[in-house]
DNA sequence: TTGAAAGCGATACCAC
DNA sequence: GTGGTATCGCTTTCAA
């Protein structure tokens, strides 16, 4: 069914159905009533690719994520779809499961939807692409990696900043032994946030550190790379999470080990999803507003009205903050204080 | 850039390209290297909205769910897309909220795309949209709401036989006063859902319920609900959540209430997500197979070579299993036990 | 206030 | 093997 249909049914001209259909343009009353009538009687669905092929614009937003079950990404997803919406927009969604490959694909598809705006929020990305999108004039919004300008804006969230944040407090709790948990070492931005740990680590003088690198993001990850990190010899006093996903995941290790949390061992979260204040015990993690970042994806794809200027390729900085719960306690006195090193993956 | 561009820069003419592109007739070799030079060149991306409109056939599928941040649906979204990608089709989703407003405004977004075909997996169903849609000629399957034929095919999963189990496993430990937690009262679906305890308590005779409705699904509504629970004066020795995710919030409001679970009270989810295996304890629930869910739904909508006959307008049943874990247990002997009744939302 | 017609960027059929 | 062109369903001038 199209316009054609409609129009020989209502007696006007294909033209006008347009025009009813967009509010676009005078119609007589009696004919704009007379189409909607017949549109409401077929059922009529104007066909969207004809549309913004016609159109020439778009008004939908790709947003891509790395990992949709992790409720970061999909906090940051339903911000901007939320704004989109209030604002006539429509978005599509890709998920990448940490794949470069995959990334690469969505890209592709969503360039071939022509979307008006592309969020890319994501861990895996590479050199090459990046470069593919900023030659692109397709307007884009990274989160944590590359610079802005032209084409591009980012949002960046400082993650080492964090770290430090929460490597410090433990330190001051009397944690020496502390294990990172995390996952994909293999991508770059992922491998950064270990770094992170790591630097954070050795402005302590003497520190130990070890961590363990799992293939999967979410609680049985985390599960696995905490089993790994127990088995390793290292007795951790703390363990820090790459995220509050995998932290559940370290939280239910720990409890099947008969180790205490947070008398045993602390652990530390990051993002503050929700999910940390139901974890048992609720995790002391580092607070991403994510709802902001999503607003912020938002105005960086869609200029606004109100804008004092022109905000493209601007750069956005969000400051982390620990939040402090009650995964996390002074250390225990150590019994056994033999130091051991290694960094397995 | 269109294929114009790409067919000038390569000496072809458009139709060439497209053949290129599409893998679609002969072209000679030579010529087919070149125009894939100049597209790589120009970083060239088909527009998909002419694609489809010139094509006439689409390739995407449409994915409609309540609630995203519920791992539920996403499990089901996840296997359909897997499928999808499988088979060269691409998906799009949409979140309703649960708002019927909503899941009308994204059937129709996904009419106007043209979709291949569109999985309903929601709570919020109303007949006159159900009408709407079996009049289209959409392929369209349904969850747990509607009757296939035509055009509709749909997956049932009784949840009414699932929640029997349950109460009938909660009664076998002892169990008499038992409270029900859900959302969203309002909805047909999820009202259906709670009558379903209320019938099964009542094979139970001299049995007590009391249900707390929230407006939220997820952790926090499941919280608030089981103050509210506590609250009203019964004392219930089990509660059954209406899915896992709520279930995540009963048990938090338990802790804090100083309510040991499974001792004091038993707690019993639904759908046997991940995270109830994460859970503190872990939770007795019910297992929904959403990626074999998933993967009916891909089969309803996108007829495979190798299916034996027409699969259109099939009805998919699936089992309700009670996989017994560490939340629930024997009834704690009755200090209080005064009868009370009433079902406030 | 309305209609006719020129695109939008592809696909696919038909010639050559 | 390759090119020309009708067509898909809509938006958008331009005339009437």
């Amino acid at each position: 069914m199209n316009l054609q249909d409609v129009a020989e049914r209502a007696q006007v001209s294909i033209a006008t159905v347009s025009r009813v259909l967009n509010n676009a343009g005078p119609v007589k009353k009696s004919t704009r009533a007379r189409v909607l009538r017949v549109v409401a009687e077929l059922n009529y669905h104007p066909n969207l690719h004809a549309r913004t092929l016609a159109g020439g614009k778009s008004r939908t937003l790709g947003v891509i994520v790395s990992n949709l079950e992790n409720p970061f990404f999909l906090d940051i997803f339903r911000a901007i779809e939320s704004d989109a919406h209030r604002h006539g927009y429509e978005v599509v969604v890709a998920n990448t499961d940490y794949r470069p490959q995959q990334l690469l694909s969505s890209v592709h598809l969503m360039m071939g939807r022509r979307v008006a705006g592309l969020a890319v929020i994501v861990s895996e990305m590479e050199s090459g692409l990046m470069q593919e999108l900023m030659q692109s004039n397709l307007r884009v919004v990274f989160y944590d990696v590359g610079k802005a300008g032209g084409n591009i804006s980012n949002i960046r969230t400082n993650y080492p900043r964090g770290i430090q944040k929460t490597v410090e407090y433990l330190y001051s709790l009397g944690h020496r032994r502390i294990g990172f948990v995390g996952h994909h070492a293999a991508l770059d931005p992922l491998c950064d946030r270990q770094r992170s740990f790591v630097e954070a680590m050795k402005r302590y003088a003497n520190q130990v550190e070890y961590g363990a690198i799992t293939d999967r993001d979410g609680p049985a990850g985390g599960q696995q790379a905490t089993r790994q990190l127990l088995d390793s010899g290292l007795r951790p006093t703390a363990i820090v999470a790459v995220n509050d996903f995998m932290a559940l995941g370290v939280l239910k290790e720990l409890r099947e080990s008969s180790l205490r949390v947070p008398q045993d061992v602390s652990v530390t979260g990051y993002d503050n999803i929700q999910l940390a204040e139901f974890a048992v015990p609720p995790l002391t993690t580092v607070n991403i507003p994510r709802a902001d970042i999503g607003h912020l994806a938002f105005k960086a794809l869609v200029p606004q009205a109100d804008d004092e200027q022109e905000i493209q390729g601007r750069e956005f900085r969000i400051n982390p903050e620990l939040v402090i719960r009650e995964s996390t306690a002074v250390a225990p006195p150590s019994f056994d204080p033999c130091e051991r090193t290694g960094y397995s993956t």
